[in-house]
DNA sequence: GCATTCCAGTTGTAGGATGATATGTATAAC
DNA sequence: GTTATACATATCATCCTACAACTGGAATGC
């Protein structure tokens, strides 16, 4: 039986989709923790593809440490304790709605981080702050420079939370979002738009001074929304509607 | 010329060795981001192997997101911050306070989560969390059957939300925060708080049955805390005294 | 019964062939 | 001279076959 692999439409490399599926299948259940997965060549006969490219799925499920591979043997599924990694790949970013699935969650991750942030923040950190929103102000044009201010500004603002993992993931998240803008190559028009960001920021920056947690959330939530709409990503509303009913 | 790969005593596979040589070319800036990496033909000259291993090494370098491939060009260099995994090693989780921080991040997202999924959930996510939850309440004692039905219980409430990133970075804390929870094997009495436990479960679900946001938000945020607290972590009171003052 | 040998199955590696894609170049048309 | 088209080249992506290394168990010999 020849498995038909999602996608269609999608240009995502074969290795990838075979990858996806088995993690697919060890995440929900159906190959448990310490069986064995099928053998290359079934799964080379599975997919209809070739043992090469089954081969580089499994060394990423490998990396990933979801399987364990043994010469002679066979590939055996490890149990989840033994994972240590989270990835976004680049082809899963390119798949269109997830532009607006990541702006969700680093709308989320952020309006958090700026509450924090409000509550947390030391006279180091707002000069930090305040430093990177200097050097995004400076630019006159949207370009490198200040796209590299604007992530500094996000990041520091996560730093001020005193919380790594707040910091590590929120870099993350925000670093995707960054690339995969940068691979759509959008030509809207964002110059003309360098003063509404800059004034977004400005008021997130006014609410961490003035040690105001609520603000400060409800402006970052703000300049999420505006910023995913900037570049054509629509985040639903209802979210954004409850965080206004609140503050 | 013909490099030595290292591995005097080691076992470990061909493409492992050859992606861990450029790895660290790359780290130690002997190869700047934005370079072009040597073609497969030529590392598989350099390194003495075939095509088939370099392939695999650099298969290996772009999935954790050091290298991008570009068909008919070949393989760029990143720059090192825009790494397209985040890794969490053990040591790191051991260290005391960071328990508390994990906390701190799940209850970010968990909250909003909970609050998503009461607004998008349908029948079939509201089975699949029961069930969780009926696996959950069947257990006497606390072990490792309702341990996995209690982070089941999570992952289908983020999966409801309709947003994989949220499933997966939900997914990926909770596994965390269980690891380091096995690794400590704390001696607390938890059999003794089965009924609390569950007890908060359960109004997680009606909210969610009920579809009202901000109780599935709350509920889920009273949920957390009792979890960390339950484990000896005491989570900063700020985050939830604002929450407390909005439902 | 026990050790040894052999064999089938599996992963690891090699190397070539072909398809897909990007870039540069030469040729032709205007 | 400029533009446009076609071609050649370089590279990654995939496929294919073959063989080496390793494992587990079955067959064999004693």
């Amino acid at each position: 039986m020849k498995q038909r692999l999602a996608a269609i439409g999608t240009v995502e490399a074969l290795p990838h989709r075979v990858a996806a599926f088995l993690s697919r299948e060890i995440e929900s259940g159906d190959l448990n923790p310490g069986s064995l997965l099928p053998t290359e060549q079934q799964l080379s006969e599975k997919f209809g593809v070739s043992r090469n490219v089954v081969r580089e799925a499994i060394a990423q499920l490998r990396a990933d440490g979801m399987v364990e591979a043994r010469q002679g043997i066979g590939s055996f599924v490890l149990a989840p304790e033994q994972r240590a990694a989270i990835r976004i790949d680049r082809e899963t970013l390119k798949e269109g709605q997830n532009m607006e699935r990541l702006f969700e969650l680093r709308c989320i991750l952020e309006a958090e981080s700026a509450a924090l942030a409000a509550e947390r923040r030391g006279q180091e950190h707002l000069d930090a702050i305040k430093a990177a929103l200097d050097r995004m102000s400076g630019e006159e044009r949207w370009e490198d420079g200040s796209i590299d201010a604007d992530l500094l500004f996000h990041r520091e603002i996560a730093r001020a939370t005193g919380n790594s993992y707040i910091h590590t993931f929120i870099s993350f998240v925000c670093e995707q979002i960054r690339r995969s803008i940068y691979y759509a190559r959008l030509t809207n028009p964002l110059h003309d738009l360098v003063e509404v960001n800059v004034g977004e920021h400005v008021r997130i920056y006014e609410a961490l001074v003035a040690g105001d947690p609520a603000a400060a959330e409800a402006a970052m939530r703000a300049h999420i929304i505006g910023a995913a709409d900037r570049v054509g990503v629509k985040l639903p509303t209802s979210r954004a509607q409850r965080a206004d009913g609140r503050k």
